[in-house]
DNA sequence: CGCAAGGTGTTTACAGTGTAAACACTATTT
DNA sequence: AAATAGTGTTTACACTGTAAACACCTTGCG
C-alpha cells in the first residue's frame, strides 16, 4: 500500500492554494514530500496525471460541499438554490483548485477515467438543480437535458468570471452574494417557464 | 516601426492554432519569426506580455465575428441569438486561442489594459443581446446588469464545456447546433420573463 | 530455506524553458 | 561629429519534465 501517492496528491493541492499554478512543478512536489524528485514517477505516469489525481479530488470536493449545502434547506427552491450558490462559492474559496480542475490538460477523457467520473458527478448536482424546480411528474431524460447544460454552463462560466475577475463586483461582500444570487435566479426563473412551454408544447 | 512585434503575435497565434498551447514557447516563437530567442524580449516584458496580447487580438477577433454575424439578422431576436451563437461557435472554432484568453495568467488586469478593454467589449456584446429582448424602454442600468453577466456566464461557460468536451455531445453535428440552441434560448427566453417581473415589481 | 520478481525509491543525465547581462549595430537627435 | 536610444545577438544560469540505470525491500514459490 503506497502511502506516498495520496500523500502527494495532498502536498500538491497544498502548494497549488498556497503558492498558485505556476509554482506546482512536480519536483518541488516531490520535495515537499520529502523525497527525491523521480518518486512520484512510480505512482504516476507523469505530471498531467498526477494533475489529474489532483483534479478528481477537487471534484469530490466540489461534489461534497453542494451536497452538505444541499441537505440543510427547507424546501425544493431552496435546495435548487443552494446548488449554485455551493457551486460559486467553492469556486471562489478554492480558485487555483477549481482552475485546474477545467484545464485544458486532460482534453483526453479516456486517459482520465476517474477524473471524468468524478466531473460527471458535479453535473449531475445541476441536473438535480433543474429536476428540483421542474413541476410535476419530472418529465422524460431528453427535455431536462438542455436545462441541465445550461444550469452546468452558467454556473461554471459564472465562476470563471468571478474567478478571473472579468467583472468588477462592487466591494461590500454581501453586495457581492446579492448580485451572485440575482444572476442565478435568472436562470431559476427560467426553468419553470421552459418546462410549461414543454408541457403545452407536446 | 517595429514590424517584429506584430509578426510576433501573428506567429504566436498559428504556433498555439497548429501545435496547441503546450508547444507555444517564447523560443519556438522566436525561431519561428526567425530571430534570435532575446529578441522578443525587445517587445514585450516577459512571455506573459506577449501572451496578452495574442489574447488581446483574440478578443478583437471575437467580438468583429459576433458583429458580423450580428448584422444579416433581420429583428431583434434574431440578432439576440445570433450574439449568443456567433460566441460560442468562435470558441468552437479557435478553443486554444480561446482558452489562452480566459488564461488564469492575466489575473492583474491593472498591468494589461488593452486585453481588459477589449474584454470589455465582448461583454458589451452580450449585454447587446439582453437589451435586444428586453421590451420597452430598456430599463436602467442596474436592472440589466445581473442578466447581462447570466448572458456572458452562460455563454462563457458553455464554450468552455463544449471545448474541453465535459459535455458527450450526439455525433451529428447539426443535432449539435440544435442542442447548442435550445441551451442558449433557455435564457432567451428568461430575459424577457425577468424583465416583466421587474416592471410589475416596482 | 534460497532466490527470483516486482514494487518503490535514488542518482545521474539531458534537452528544453524563461530570463538576466553584456555586447553590436543602426538610426536619430543635438 | 558625438551622444543616445532602439533593436537585435550571444552567452550564461537556474529550473523544468522525464529517460535510464541502479539499490533496496518485500513477497511468493521452488
Amino acid at each position: 500500500m503506497s502511502n506516498l501517492k495520496s500523500e502527494l496528491i495532498e502536498t500538491a493541492i497544498g502548494i497549488l492554494e498556497s503558492r498558485g499554478t505556476d509554482a506546482l512543478s512536480l519536483r518541488l512536489v516531490a520535495r515537499a514530500a520529502g523525497v527525491s524528485h523521480m518518486a512520484p514517477y512510480r505512482h504516476f505516469d507523469n505530471k498531467t496525471a498526477l494533475l489529474a489525481a489532483v483534479a478528481e479530488t477537487g471534484f469530490r470536493d466540489l461534489v461534497s460541499a453542494i451536497d452538505e449545502a444541499v441537505v440543510v434547506q427547507a424546501d425544493d427552491a431552496l435546495r435548487s438554490r443552494a446548488i449554485g450558490m455551493a457551486y460559486v462559492s467553492f469556486a471562489r474559496r478554492r480558485p487555483a483548485l477549481y482552475q485546474l480542475m477545467f484545464g485544458p490538460q486532460f482534453a483526453d477523457h479516456e486517459q482520465y477515467p476517474g477524473l471524468d467520473e468524478a466531473a460527471q458527478m458535479a453535473q449531475a448536482r445541476c441536473v438535480e438543480a433543474v429536476r428540483l424546480l421542474k413541476p410535476g411528474t419530472g418529465g422524460s431524460a431528453a427535455d431536462i437535458r438542455p436545462l441541465g447544460i445550461a444550469v452546468w454552463s452558467l454556473v461554471h462560466g459564472l465562476a470563471q468570471l468571478l474567478i478571473d475577475d472579468w467583472l468588477d463586483l462592487p466591494e461590500k461582500q454581501n453586495e457581492q452574494e446579492q448580485l451572485i444570487e440575482r444572476v442565478l435566479d435568472v436562470l431559476g426563473r427560467a426553468v419553470p417557464a421552459a418546462a410549461a412551454d414543454n408541457n403545452t408544447g407536446d
